[in-house]
DNA sequence: AGCCGCATGTGATGGATGTCACAAGCCCCG
DNA sequence: CGGGGCTTGTGACATCCATCACATGCGGCT
């Protein structure tokens, strides 16, 4: 079966291949069947809105599929991406639990296969499974822990060139490349959105990585990125 | 009855005057019950730490009266002042969840009334309660807010002036005064602090100050600051 | 009163980086 | 193959701010 953009549709949580190692999947039998009652399976062309920061929420939204990109904005048109979220992870979650407006605008980076679930609907599957309340819980502490980081980097790192080398270090080590010599990693950014990350200026990652690849630091290889050495970047990293 | 820091301890939480308009503490009985069999009423003098960011999670602090300082810290002693907490907040949350290290630094700022909670009996205590572990995903929906707040300001303003209006008028809007036509706000914080907060060095803060007050932006009387003009104040704080 | 320690005020200076402006490369598509 | 649109590369320049180095102010303690 085909979905809209050319996905397969993963028909039912309950079967889902992917079911073991994802947080909020894993719940018991039960649960997951009251769960199937509420949610709406859906799917979205890249470049959808699922939702705009500041907009009350209308419930949540699990990634079964694709990556989405969560950004804050400003009136002045300025935009910094907070995270790329990956399948396993729900979106709206805070806001849907506080009631409070969306704290951050979610964008597909791909065609997106999403269960939404109703607010309503959500928060009393929760007031009846403390089960999946604690899971609840442990989703936002989680975010709560990113959000920690990427302060921790904004705020404590003067320089550009410390939050890029974070940023490809974070990158290495999430694809299990960075136990390897020259880790690899495929770069499915623009300068642009990479600057937007770590709050600089496109030109400035542009310098950046051109003075790394003069550095023999790193090499580019199209749109895969080969870690060289990676000492010199965890040098960068800490300071300087 | 006076604690070792010359404090009046609230005996039990059952009694506890403030309640009410706390999050936390407004369980049914049978549940706050419960919590005062597995809590600890403890004091701190000022400047006591209650934990360090990195320690793996001992449990949670409820902070029932005085304010403790939320930061982040480098190894280069460079430090990032997160937050200051009030009474009613639960510190030390996420990381008591998740088990993962604690994100953040807390030091008091006064003498401080806490009550203490070990892990694995909090646990237990949410997996027993779906209202506290609701509470507890509300909560932690608010942290996480919060972090999403201060992403926004360091990563979205340029300029020191901007991130310092903005957390003025935070101040301001917290203590009631906002709506005022010249709000005041007691200044807690030293300059030093102040610039740990919004991320720079503490001569920028100085340096900011005496040119608000040069424009008439705000005036000070000892340690209260009167805001003369909130709408300059807000110009500066939407950019420049 | 006088002194010590911390907080605040202020000038000089250099460096990092945002911004503008434009060149060059790359890819898709007709 | 050639052109338009996006991405990347690069120079020149102004600006903001961290840093260093003192001066001043203020409160508490002896």
């Amino acid at each position: 079966m085909l979905s809209p953009y050319g996905m397969e549709i993963v028909e039912s949580c309950l079967t889902c291949k992917l079911r073991a190692d994802r947080i909020f999947c894993d719940l018991p039998a039960t649960a997951l069947q009251t769960f199937e009652g509420i949610k709406y399976a859906t799917a979205y062309p890249q470049g959808a809105v699922l939702f705009v920061e500041g907009q009350m929420p209308r419930g949540i939204f699990v990634l079964c599929k694709g990556s989405v990109k969560l950004s804050i904005n400003s009136p002045n048109g300025r935009t910094m991406i907070v995270k790329i979220a990956e399948p396993g992870e729900v979106l709206g979650l805070s806001a849907t639990v506080s009631g409070k407006p969306y704290e951050v605008t979610a964008e597909t980076l791909d065609p997106c296969q999403v269960n939404f679930v109703k607010r309503d609907d959500f928060l009393h599957f929760l007031k009846d499974d403390v089960q999946a309340c604690f899971k609840v819980a442990e989703q936002l502490s989680e975010k709560y822990h990113n959000a920690c980081q990427e302060v921790r980097s904004l705020g404590l790192s003067h320089s550009a060139a410390e939050k890029l080398a974070n940023l490809l270090l974070e990158w290495s080590s999430k694809n299990g490349e960075s136990s390897k010599a020259e880790p690899r990693l495929k770069l499915r950014l623009t300068h642009e959105e990479i600057a937007q990350m770590i709050g600089t200026s496109r030109e400035t990652v542009t310098r950046l990585f051109a003075d790394m690849k003069k550095h023999q630091i790193v090499q580019s290889k199209g749109s895969t990125l080969i870690i060289r050495n990676a000492n010199a970047l965890r040098e960068i990293a800490n300071h300087n």
